[in-house]
DNA sequence: TCAAAGTTTCAATAATTATTGAAACTTTGA
DNA sequence: TCAAAGTTTCAATAATTATTGAAACTTTGA
């Protein structure tokens, strides 16, 4: 299989994995091509070789910046911007995690420890039944949290196993 | 606050957090409510109390029961079904892990593997970093996939509690 | 200082995904 | 067996989200 094909193949099952969740296709797209190549690309170059428009690709790069998944690169004697992508794969999960707890864990920890605050009035059952709901998804969130503190301190594949051996 | 707010503000928020992944806003919701309820509630009970179509909502609740999140209940002299949230809070996490895994994680894995086994043709070091890629996402999806295994097995807090003691 | 190279913005549009609601279907028990 | 109660299906539509591309803007160095 030529390296080409084999690229291809890797850009679109990661574009359409990633928009199963929230992230957009062409982000995720624009990610993995950058992760398959070692050297940084330019707009031009990734507009080019994944057929997206030059607006679409600059505000996906933009994300991907804050998101904290790539940088910028400059060449000398060149005035283009190059991006290049976070390549160290520990690194690039603990962005993911930490983006996706932003969005996911975030607004219903909120709610839920101003609920746990709050005094709700209503048939005595039914406010016992809804106050420990709110009490057992709020502990258990901070448990998540928790684990994913500790996932995002291993920085290699060697503390991970250790560690997974020490449970088994 | 009065009971039915507090559960409407639940019910919204769980909505837009669902669908900030990939769960559809209405199936999120209809599972808050049900979670919100100790009894299980009727199809039309559920279109009342979240103003949704009769369509929608079975839809919806055939999916929460796919992924095991609700189950049927019957109630004596009655023809209607009743739909009932699974209440306890690690089996729902359970549910909820695994169908993200079959979502997120499978199909990634697959092709991963697939080219790990094929003989990828093109210029020498391109080709060795594309590999290394390979071989380094595999691997730590299979490490994260061992964690998640483990994450299920746990029961409770107290469990989790010891676990994460552990490894302070 | 100014034109060329490059980047960003954003309204219009396209694509995708969710929702409705009525019709078809199924089940129940008198 | 058959009508009433309940459930499911699905084409049409609505809502949401992503993408385009051209115009505006910014930066650079001769």
């Amino acid at each position: 299989m030529k390296l080409q094909e084999a690229q291809m193949e890797f850009i679109q099952t990661w574009g359409s994995v990633g928009s199963s969740w929230g992230i957009p296709r062409s982000m995720a797209q624009i990610h993995a091509l950058l992760l398959a190549n070692k050297e940084g690309m330019s707009t031009e170059e990734v507009m080019e070789q994944i057929k997206l428009s030059r607006g679409n690709v600059n505000i996906n790069l933009r994300e991907l910046l804050n998101w904290g998944l790539i940088t910028k690169q400059n060449k000398l004697g060149d005035r283009k911007e190059y991006f290049r992508a976070e390549h160290e794969i520990w690194s690039v999960a603990k962005r993911i995690i930490e983006e996706r707890k932003k969005r996911e864990f975030l607004p219903i920890q909120n709610l839920l420890r101003e609920l746990k605050t709050t005094k709700i009035e209503g048939p005595k059952a039914k406010v016992a039944h809804f106050n420990e709901l709110v009490k057992e998804l709020d502990s258990f969130l901070s448990q998540m949290d928790q684990l994913s503190d500790l996932l995002v301190k291993m920085k290699d594949n060697r503390f991970f196993n250790q560690f997974i051996k020490f449970l088994k």
